[in-house]
RNA sequence: GAGGGUGUAGCUCAUCUGGUUAGAGCGCCAGGUUGUGGCCCUGGAGGUAGUGGGUUCGAUCCCCAUCACUCUCCCCA
């Protein structure tokens, strides 16, 4: 196809930049259906919407990946130099933005818990790939100010009933990670597991045993999982020395239960960072590949403090929008039909043209969605486009009704036609638009 | 960042081991009706074969590079 100008040749065409994609107004519907679905739940469970900037300043998102981490903050970051010299970032994460307006903002003042939810993009630079975009968009939730396992109950019910209305249903994938105190303990005992086989492992998990001993757990190298096959699991080392993170998983587990909400234990669940607390899950289809995870989050009980803030508990999931249009497809979902055209206005030479400027609009200014010929095509050629629009009825207008101050209206389904007077046919149509107009 | 696959009209694809003006279906436009759709018929527009090099008498077809898409590792949504 054509290509990016090298700067020579301003004829080429651009294309959008490399793991960014437009949607288009046959695909618009769908992803309407996905948000309107999520608003919906959203609101059932009374958290409220709010947008944050597009760019926030660098330091917010180094902070939460965190400095050690190599993953977030050297490359995978759409960061820029303002003219003002300082450093903005691209939100490179949906939780962060939403933490820090919480803070700027005092919301802990309006209450004990704050239930938030958001529809945004989001930037990181990955190689693109199924399911993996260098934009894409995500709607999450946070609850803010919630200790509790009731809160964790509440995410998750929130989560499996907005996949559901989608009608899909993922597997839920569900961990403790314990405390950042009882997790390092953990974590010496993992390491002392793998060490001695450390020239088993792939070069990345070598790397990983380091860093963080606790990725290893997300190979998918046979190896890895060898080293790991017999090694201690987290939750049971949680079990035993965390007592706390113990019986709130317990409960957690007996609420799902409660909710009817199935779900497996995942041992190789595990996240990166120290903020990161207790329950971590995800929803994880098997029809999408390697990205398989439609919806994934957890609690964080010290990301508040992180970023500088009072002690205060979190929990929130994010949701990629692309990957659950891609999993609906998977499954043979697809949107709601649009609404109908009801009218396609067709005119026969230059007077009723120029009549039915003025018309168009009362039609409109009367509710009806009614569309018209714009490069002056033969009345074939309108006809035509007025059945590829399948349009409800046609309007036509020539010189015999122009005349007659009378219109045509033509049924396109019964293939009827009438001439009528033009209001008696706006109000004709007005009743056609209310009988197609989605009953809410 | 590493590795594999793909790249021909708007879309989906042909073009048989490199050989004269690269084809089809769908879509689009127009005609078949002085003012009328869906079906049918006819005609038309639209491609320097992603791009740039190379090999060859000759390349859509072979080689190299590059770009894009795609899949996997990695990571996450």
């Amino acid at each position: 196809m054509s290509q990016p100008l090298s700067s020579s040749s301003p004829r080429q065409t651009l294309q959008s930049p490399r793991g960014t994609h437009d949607i288009l107004p046959d695909q618009i519907a769908e992803w309407r259906f996905v948000e309107e679905t999520f608003r919906g739940v959203c609101a059932r469970y009374n958290f409220g919407e709010m947008h944050t900037p597009l760019f926030e300043h660098t330091e917010l998102f180094a902070r939460t990946a965190g400095e050690s981490s190599d993953v977030l903050v050297t490359k995978q970051m759409y960061s820029f130099v303002a003219p003002d010299e300082q450093s903005y970032t691209l939100r490179a994460e949906g939780t962060a933005p939403v933490v820090r307006a919480y803070l700027q903002h005092h919301l802990e003042q309006q209450g004990p818990v704050a239930k938030l939810f958001y529809i945004v993009p989001v930037f990181r630079y990955e190689a693109p790939q199924a399911g993996r975009y260098r934009q894409h968009h995500q709607c999450g939730i946070e609850v803010l100010g919630a200790s509790g396992p009731e809160a964790d109950a509440e995410t998750l019910a929130l989560a499996s009933d907005f996949l559901r209305a989608l009608g899909i249903e993922p597997a839920l994938h569900l961990n403790s990670l314990g405390t950042p105190q009882s997790r390092s303990a953990y974590i010496r005992r993992l390491r002392e597991h793998l060490e001695p086989q450390r020239e088993t492992l792939s070069e990345d998990s070598q790397k990983r045993l380091d860093i963080n001993p606790l990725r290893v757990f997300d190979s998918k190298d046979e190896r890895d999982k060898a080293a790991l096959r017999d090694a201690p699991h987290l939750l049971d080392h949680i079990r035993e020395h965390d007592p706390e993170s113990s019986e709130h998983f317990a409960r957690l587990c007996s609420y799902l239960d409660a909710l009817n909400i199935a779900c497996e234990v995942d041992h190789n669940l595990v996240r990166g960072f120290d903020y990161y607390t207790r329950t971590a899950f995800e929803f994880v289809s098997d029809k999408l590949g390697a990205q398989g995870t439609v919806l994934g989050g957890g609690r964080y009980d010290g990301l508040v403090e992180e970023l500088g803030g009072p002690p205060t508990p979190g929990i929130g999931f994010g949701s990629g929008i692309e990957r659950l249009v891609l999993e609906r497809q998977a499954t043979g979902h697809e949107a709601p039909a649009t609404p109908p055209l009801i009218a396609f206005l067709v005119t026969m030479g230059d007077e009723a043209r120029a009549a039915g400027v003025p018309l168009l609009r009362q039609l409109r200014e009367a509710g009806i969605r009614c569309d018209s010929d714009f490069v002056g095509r033969s009345v074939k050629a309108q006809m035509r486009e007025a059945n590829r629009q399948a349009a409800r009825y046609t309007l036509l207008l020539g010189s015999d009704e122009l005349a007659q101050g009378t219109i045509a209206l033509k049924d396109m389904e019964a293939s009827t036609q009438e001439t009528l007077p033009r209001d008696a046919a706006v109000t004709r149509l007005q009743a056609a638009q209310h009988d197609n107009s989605p009953s809410r």
